[in-house]
DNA sequence: GAGATGATGCCCT
DNA sequence: GGGCATCATCTCG
């Protein structure tokens, strides 16, 4: 308990670092994940020791009517915090190496998912440059959903963090700027179910992003 | 228990 | 644009 007070403190003195930043209420989250996706985009990505980076890509994932989703054939120990509150973090591990982050969406038992495929990082760049070693160019930080949770330290302990409140250590805020006006919308990447789903968005010329222009094959 | 398979990233070409 | 690294999880038996 007294851990969970500290973090949230944390968070509050993070919040208050740049000034304005504002929390999401969970309403935002209570939705279809293809709404909460492209009202992910520039939004901010904020760690308890100030790492922040803007959000310019996503992809929705639905549950029960969607073949590509890790919660498509129901709740198991891997996914299951997919199924529990909206606006919490679910993180999973996958190809042997990489870490996946997704804003759970909709209502208790629906199963429903964004996955954070990339940001632009914002404050604590240093950090990220350590945890990311490989990333040539600081537009390689967190361009893809691996990278973005290697640059963010999101592993499985943070799996069912409160992205609302920031208990846990991470949160998902707003600067004010609001998703653009006109998105790129497309496939999503890197499956190989469901693959005609418009479901991925992400922010119009970003250099941040995981891929520009074609669409990765599989 | 074994076998298959990824919501990928990196490096090289 | 392609090969490869590498293992948790699921599914089936």
């Amino acid at each position: 308990m007294r851990a969970i007070v500290r973090q949230e403190q944390a968070l509050d003195t993070a919040l208050a670092t740049p000034p304005h930043w504002t929390r999401l209420p969970r309403s935002f989250y209570r939705r279809h994940p293809a709404e909460v996706a492209p009202d992910l985009l520039n939004k901010i990505l904020l760690r308890d020791d100030g790492r922040a980076a803007r959000i310019v890509e996503v992809e929705a994932y639905a549950g029960s009517e969607d073949p590509a989703a890790h919660s498509f054939r129901g709740m198991t120990a891997r996914n299951a915090t997919m199924f529990g509150e909206a606006g919490h973090l679910y993180v999973y591990f996958t190809y042997g190496m990489h870490w996946g982050s997704n804003a759970v969406c909709g209502e208790v038992g629906d199963g429903l998912g964004v996955l954070l495929r990339a940001a632009e990082p914002m404050l604590g760049v240093d950090q990220m440059r350590r945890l990311r070693p490989a990333a040539r160019r600081d537009r390689d930080l967190a361009s893809g959903p691996g990278k973005l949770s290697q640059a963010f330290g999101i592993t499985r302990k943070l799996d069912g963090a409160d992205l609302v409140t920031g208990t846990g250590g991470i949160a998902i805020v707003s600067d004010g700027t609001p998703p653009p006006d006109d998105p790129v919308v497309g496939p999503r990447i890197g499956i190989s179910r469901a693959v005609d789903y418009p479901w991925r968005w992400h922010v119009p010329g970003s250099l941040h992003v995981s891929v520009r222009g074609a669409v990765r094959k599989r």
